[in-house]
DNA sequence: CATTGGCACTCTATGACCTAGAGTGCTAAC
DNA sequence: GTTAGCACTCTAGGTCATAGAGTGCCAATG
């Protein structure tokens, strides 16, 4: 099991130096401190109740009395570990309780082997990408019985296989672009002049022989330094297929925000009590729609590798409160090709959800390979 | 505006001749039944509450005492029009009720000019047909405050303008037909054997010759008459060709459903008090999203020109109790392209709700003419 | 001096009970 | 055929009492 690493910007960690008035110093008290609060969430993700010194003291197997465990609680409540929901209730972690547990208590369960060979047969390779893509996020929501989502590629990371040419009308050209063996993208040029099919087909050729296998920012790169070159060097081909592809692969306008999610099971997300308030609920689907902010959350989990994790408002969103993402980014031999994960409840069997995300990730990544 | 028609399978009438016991019979005493039905549904509309017979009285204009309303109520009620919650509260519409009341007492208010003008603007021609139709979702459900609904036009009925070949790899090659002047499809055909670019090119030439102008459907017939030719007569270029033609217009497989549909303000139904109950809101929003069910209803409004409104359970669905839909079929000058609307509670203000639809219809429909 | 038993206190959830209000159905009068 | 009157029903909402869970604190303890 890779090891779970906390997202950048909230990788806290136990605050043995900073207690915040008493005993937490001692290491003894802070061990108990530990075992009670790891029981207390998994008890609390089991159950979804407040919890009281009593039943804690039969759960955490520590040999302690009720009251013993009173003041500890206090104790991790000044610290903002847990919470009470009303004076005479039990306690119920806070986010940042949560952020202790996964980051310091948590015990994965891994996945049975056989379990991965469903996964792996599930997302074979071969298949259609957009297809993995959808089946991923099914599995992942049909796993977890939460949120499945995964991000699409971007495109240009992809290495560009083939290029061609479709005359349509006059001064309009399409151009075929077949990335990653299986992908295709097309793109319709308005061109300043008629250019012939035969004519059409020498650029093509040029540009095959001149960026065939690159990916799409080495291209850029390379049409930078051609534009620099001093034009009366080249042949009339190709400077003529320069400027077309320059206009290929120059990203039009509004068209630069082309990364999208795919996502499945959102409704799983209606049966969980601490989101039965229909306010709450409609604001979660909305921002699910929205999509940008999703993305903007999910992009900032491109950069470490292995499983993150974003509990509640850690992710700086409101509609996330009582919500938590479970990442992990997938690649190919050729990189980092995108993000999935699970959306649910805080309240989530952590334990089980962060090896189905992070065995996903990795056979996606792996079906997605581009064949040999 | 055009006349509502009733879905095929529920175009009841007002029952004048099967009056269930005693006076619905009577002329006058219908007249007034249907006056209070109506007062009633309004009202039912605008507020949401059972209303009595005081209130009735007071609202429907007629100068009856509210004793005489209950009796007429009572036959309602008999007749199957309206319902009461419970024994002391006052009358709610039945999906009949609603059903007699959108096909004869609904008064529609006509859209304003400048709103339509509006319509216009946010759904221009010359833009993407993908766009156009996001676009009408977004305004259907926009302006509705209900979920807007579209589905994309089916491929074949499109006319092929070109078609194009780009070999992959041996026995690879990748197919892309034109059509409607800007909607591009690819496909990658396995091939027996290899083909050289200029085989390719000529059997596209030949291809485009042939077929060039006709829409999928033509062309499939057209292929099948080839198909029983007799093959001697053809020369190898015609016969290739064809193999071809015919490997690229049959269907692959499991693709046989490429229907979808566009949906926009699903969020808008969870604030309705009638599907606050949250396992029937995650019902209706897993039909949404398995589509299958939903595309097969709004196929069924293919067939009839005009605004088409369910009501209730008489699509036949049951996760549409309490929900209704008002859709219109949209079309361009090339024939039938697909059907949009409005889903929303049944208790939605039809008057509003009809026009918007319509109109949204054929601005769309008109946005989507095949340029000249 | 950390731990514990004891105790007073607090808060919630639940159910019983009551009442006001809305609306009905029926009957007898008009 | 219509209506006024009346007894009846049902709900929503409020009050009240109670049981139960759990706490915080204090004084006793080993």
């Amino acid at each position: 099991m890779t090891r779970r690493t906390a997202p950048a910007r909230s990788g806290r960690s136990w605050p043995s130096a900073a207690s915040p008035k008493r005993k937490l110093a001692d290491p003894i008290l802070e061990e108990r401190a530990q075992q009670l609060l790891k029981a207390l969430v998994q008890r609390y993700i089991r159950e979804g109740q407040p919890t009281g010194s009593r039943t804690l003291t039969r759960e955490s197997g520590l040999n302690l009395s009720p009251a013993t465990v009173r003041n500890i609680m206090a104790d991790l409540e000044e610290a903002g570990y847990v919470r009470a929901p009303h004076t005479s209730a039990g306690r119920i972690p806070t986010d940042l309780g949560y952020r202790f547990f996964v980051d310091s208590l948590l015990t994965v369960n891994p996945l049975r082997e056989w379990e991965i060979e469903q996964l792996r047969i599930r997302l074979d390779r071969g298949t259609n990408a957009d297809v993995l893509i959808d089946s991923a996020s099914n599995l992942l929501s049909g796993l977890t019985q939460l949120a499945g989502v995964v991000t699409i590629p971007r495109r240009h990371t992809g290495s560009v296989r083939q290029l061609g040419f479709l005359p349509l009308s006059e001064r309009r050209v399409l151009a075929i672009l077949v990335v990653n063996e299986h992908e295709v993208q097309n793109r319709v040029l308005q061109t300043g002049r008629d250019y012939s099919g035969a004519e059409l087909e020498h650029i093509a050729n040029y540009l095959n022989a001149e960026f065939g296998g690159k990916n799409i920012e080495q291209i850029r790169a390379a049409l930078l330094d051609a534009m620099h070159q001093d034009r009366k060097e080249m042949t009339e081909l190709m400077s003529l297929a320069i400027e077309v592809a320059q206009r290929l692969f120059t990203r039009p306008e509004g068209e630069d925000e082309d990364d999208d999610y795919v996502m499945a099971g959102e409704t799983n997300l209606m049966t969980f009590a601490e989101l039965s308030d229909i306010e709450k609920l409609k604001q979660l689907f909305e921002a699910f729609n929205h999509k940008r902010d999703i993305i903007h959350l999910l992009d900032r989990c491109l950069t470490a590798d292995g499983v993150q994790i974003f509990i509640g408002q850690e992710s700086g969103y409101e509609v996330f409160d009582g919500v938590s993402l479970v990442t992990s980014r997938y690649q190919s031999d050729d990189g980092v090709l995108g993000v999935l994960g699970v959306i649910g409840p805080t309240r989530m069997p952590y334990g089980r959800i962060i090896p189905i995300v992070d065995v996903t990730a990795k056979l996606l990544g792996h079906a997605l390979n581009p064949h040999h």
